[in-house]
DNA sequence: TACAGAATATCGGAATTTTCGATATTGGAT
DNA sequence: ATCCAATATCGAAAATTCCGATATTCTGTA
């Protein structure tokens, strides 16, 4: 258990919406970035935070700029 | 002991680098951030990451974009 | 240079988080 | 209802974080 204020689980969703739009399964993500399954389930549930560069290297995977990213969790956290 | 891998180094100096430029001390930024003076110099020194998050609320302390932030990272990283 | 005070860095060890494979659960299609 | 893909959850060892107290480094000035 814990973790997640509920900001992070923003965070997680739209990463999660970013991969799906991509048609990326978890574990193809996972693959691209050196990583279990569980390591994208977990982010995505909001249950693990994601560092700087972590976000960095899921960007690049996910063929987006991490200011999309960004954009998209301040607008959803503003709700 | 232990995390910085040379990138997290970068990511501490960018953050560093832009506090310095508003002309803070790490106990100015701490303070914005409700955190110890510590928090601050250990990750400006790498030996601590820094998730989404955090890094929205130091932008935000520092007065700045989150996506200047990462520009400026991702700028010194590729050299 | 020598000193004072400000600014930053380091320490320690308890608490929290992360890790990853194995397993369980859920979801979609037929 | 069954099958299989996709995602979620578990556990317990390893890694990281936490923060105040203290040490060190830096800066200006006599």
């Amino acid at each position: 258990m814990w973790i997640h204020p509920d900001e992070h689980k923003v965070v997680g969703e739209v990463l999660a919406d970013f991969r799906k739009q991509r048609g990326l399964r978890q574990q193809d993500l996972a693959g691209l970035l050196g990583k279990p399954q569980s390591f994208v389930s977990s982010y995505e549930a909001g249950q693990r935070r994601i560092d700087i560069l972590e976000l960095l290297r899921i960007a690049s995977a996910l063929g987006t700029a991490p200011n999309e990213i960004f954009t998209e969790i301040i607008h959803r956290a503003s709700h």
